[in-house]
DNA sequence: ATAATAAAAGCGAGCGCTCGCTCTAAAAAG
DNA sequence: CTTTTTAGAGCGAGCGCTCGCTTTTATTAT
């Protein structure tokens, strides 16, 4: 899946989209036949999951209030899964496959110049994360109490992209763009900087904060991190604290 | 409290210490009466809640485990507390009331000049959630999927981090020393620097990456982003990109 | 010192309830 | 008619929490 060319992500990352993906890395576990109806059974259980999730956690959602919810009955769940942790792989696993093939598809003209590469990144990681916000709470708030196969697959997705991140970084510092002093410290810095977009999502809203402001403020941020240090900047004392602190 | 003078954190910071300032906060839910005995297996109490939720979440995390875990029998935890849920807001408010205590209240020579400040709040913020990690990660992880109180008292809490922030970020754009397009966004992004410490303190640990190395990474990319611009960046291309990504 | 007594702390089986999950009878689709 | 899907009562396990009882500790009387 590439992403060149589609003027709004709002149609390729639907739910019913998504589902359809989740549906084929699952046909074993999906006990409904009917494609067409299994996807639509899928999107309303996920969208429900994701509603009632992000407000009080998976491990407090029952399958009774899911049930209810998405209007589907306790045996119309259990013929889209087999258990409620294959539930929660299935939107895991559509989170990271999607972030992996998005962000590992840079368009041509961009990876020639890492800086252009980098602005690119931020800006595709923060309006992905936007088209998908509940997905991503989700996988982030829930990543951590869960099976270690959950846990490993979302440990992995975030080295994924933070090697990403550091490959940029690395080209940059190689052609002389940038100047950084410990690379993979720096793109492990970067991720938390995109991950406040979808994980504070309502302070942003209450806040009327834009995208393009975010994304703008972001690649200010890094591209004031990475850039090369022309002289000691005047005006920023750098003096040490005590020895008590250290 | 002031921590002025403290060469150890550890010692202002241990279980005990904590435990005696959740009594003192919560005598009228404890029905253990003598404080020696009430700390010491509140202590050993909130230890063991720590310990397995921030392996598989405080939901996840039956009073039977606690007891066993903690090695008090079911009677004695409920001697403590009077329900599950006050467990979890002893350890909530402990954490809210350290964090505005200890950055609320800079040292002298530091809050005359805005980096200073901003330089300490950064180490200062690092090294306190170092000292008490495991109840950081736990207020951070388990905020969310908590009753509105305590939802209510966490947003309050890292308003009230992000306002120290903004403050002195106002100060350094009054006197001149920073130069800052959006302050309360640039605030907003700096807190998510400092959470990285404590969210993925694994990753950091298998790394090898020191505090300092931290602190010093973090305000690195601080002081670079509110440096005064002498001039437009070379190397770093800052232009657009197409169309339908914006 | 020792024994008697009162107060405090600790214990854990058991209560009512909800959980994840199953299964069969009925409805709907083809 | 056959096949597919749905409905929701029901199952055992495990939950948060309680309460009657035992053990420990502190105080007082001898």
């Amino acid at each position: 899946m590439t992403l060149a060319g589609h003027r709004q992500l709002t149609g390729a990352f639907s739910t019913e989209a998504l589902c359809a993906r989740i549906l084929e890395r699952h046909r074993d576990v999906v006990r409904v036949q009917k494609p067409r109806v299994a996807i639509a059974n899928l999107a309303r259980i996920i969208e429900a999951t994701l509603k009632l999730s992000n407000r009080q956690g998976f491990h407090a959602t029952s399958l009774r209030d899911l049930s209810e919810a998405s209007g589907i009955s306790m045996g119309g769940l259990y013929s889209c899964f087999d258990n409620k942790t294959t539930l929660l792989l299935m939107i895991l696993g559509e989170v990271s496959a999607t972030v992996s093939e998005v962000l590992g598809a840079p368009p041509e003209e961009v990876v020639a110049s890492p800086s252009a590469h980098l602005r690119w990144l931020v800006d595709t990681h923060v309006r992905l994360t936007e088209a998908m916000q509940p997905w991503f709470a989700f996988a982030y708030m829930e990543a951590k109490s869960f099976p270690s196969n959950a846990r490993r697959m979302a440990v992995d997705s975030e080295a994924a992209t933070e090697e990403i991140f550091a490959d940029v970084l690395r080209r940059g510092v190689a052609n002389g763009d940038f100047e950084i002093s410990d690379i993979t410290l720096t793109a492990s810095l970067i991720k938390p900087l995109l991950q406040d977009w979808y994980v504070k999502r309502a302070k942003y809203r209450r806040r009327n904060t834009t995208i393009a402001a975010y994304v703008d403020a972001v690649c200010a941020i890094v591209e004031a991190a990475v850039a090369r240090r022309r002289a000691s900047l005047p005006g920023v004392s750098l003096e040490r604290l005590g020895p008590e602190w250290r």
